[in-house]
DNA sequence: CAGTGGTCTAGACCACTTT
DNA sequence: AAGTGGTCTAGACCACTGA
């Protein structure tokens, strides 16, 4: 393991191991001591620390005080950590599947008064439709919204891009996880029967100012994609 | 501020400054510098860092390198974080509720295929149904099945009390968000109607040593209770 | 009792923002 | 240039587990 900074050296331990614990290197699933591991890759221990303490937020490790560190199978099924999610293709990238995104409408309008509200914005907003899909499968339908900028955009980049180039950086998405009955409307993008349950984000993204950048709408064909997480009793 | 062990310093000096985030004692929403709260409070910079780290985890603050340590108004409004959920209890109390539980039934049967394979248990499984309530409407039902112990349980416990009285340490749940229609049962339960679309928890409990210990899904009113995350780019 | 992870310290240096 | 948070080190001591 050669070291460089960038990404950091904690990052660089964390992908290490995680590697190691994938094609089953430890056995019996013990992974060795802080200590140890501090030693054979000459870093402090304090590095190994974070290191391992992301490992076990994501699932992939339990540590027992006085007893050791040991693979937690089960936390390896999951595929996509809620908390992270950040871009869709990512996502159906690391379900294994070939993502694809159709941009199905872009308008342009005058905004409506809960969007200038949210968003607090006073002239017109712009509304970006677009599937996400797994070959020719529909997974993820989303509605972007944002003030409408002076040039034009490019709807299929990633909403994150697309306000990178107005100069807003988006930093984060506070999000509320709504159950719905697909309209017919979008059970039929969704290729879905109508009235199909779906879980779905309703949820407003900030950049790093904190201020209200984009007003968001997602809905996923749960035969296609479940969420998965790990629930603990305290930090 | 008096310093004890237990809770932690790093938990001590969080929630004091989270106290002092709600009060809104900081002006502009400034936080002061990490080394001028380690000289105040009387500890490491390590301990305040850590701290501010939780806090910057459950959305209460945002961190700026360069720049300084801010509040963050908008993830104040988050009430129950997803991923530290433990007792739905405390959940609705969080929520301002004053929280009650309804035992709506206890069955013990022959375990069938399914639950033999994810609990591992070749003998009977014990079903309990349970409602909690917030003031007489409900909130939350679950369904809670472990391996039939040899005493008697007192179902109305919360499900980690009752593995514990059976030495069975709950660690951590595996759990899958799904969207379901409620069916005619569970919707008078919940005294909503037929077919409302409700976000379900599907999960799977595991002890200290690994071993899954209680299967449980649960089902939540949408209009009582509605779970709200912060989802950033990385960790 | 030896060994493990958990907490905490004090300090160095870096990257970035702001003035 | 000054000040902030970000990373990393080396080491101390504690709490817990397991032989």
């Amino acid at each position: 393991m050669t070291i460089n900074r960038s990404p950091s050296l904690t990052e660089q331990v964390k992908s290490h191991l995680k590697a190691r614990i994938v094609t089953g290197e430890f056995p019996e699933g013990r992974i060795p001591p802080e200590t140890e591991l501090a030693a054979d890759l000459g870093v402090s221990r304090t590095t190994i620390r974070d290191a391992l303490s992301r490992l076990e937020n994501e699932g992939a490790i339990i540590r027992k005080q006085g007893a050791g560190t040991f693979v937690n199978e089960p936390g390896l099924q999951i595929r996509s950590r809620l908390e992270d999610i950040w871009s869709y293709e990512d996502v159906l990238q690391d379900h294994g599947y070939t993502p694809s995104v159709r941009v199905l409408g872009v308008t342009r309008q005058s905004a409506d008064p809960e969007t200038r509200h949210v968003l607090q914005i006073a002239g017109d907003m712009l509304v970006m439709e677009k599937l996400f899909l797994e070959d020719r499968r529909p997974v993820v339908l989303t509605y972007n919204t944002i003030a409408a900028p002076d040039g034009g955009v490019d709807a299929a980049l990633p909403i994150y891009e697309i306000l990178r180039h107005n100069d807003r950086h988006l930093a984060y998405y506070l999000s509320e996880i709504v159950p719905v009955n697909l309209d017919a409307d979008q059970a039929a993008k969704l290729e879905v029967a109508a009235g199909t349950p779906v879980v779905s984000f309703q949820e407003v993204g900030f950049d790093q100012e904190n201020e209200p950048v984009v007003k968001s709408a997602s809905y996923f064909r749960d035969d296609l994609l479940r969420f998965r997480m790990i629930r603990r009793k305290e930090a």
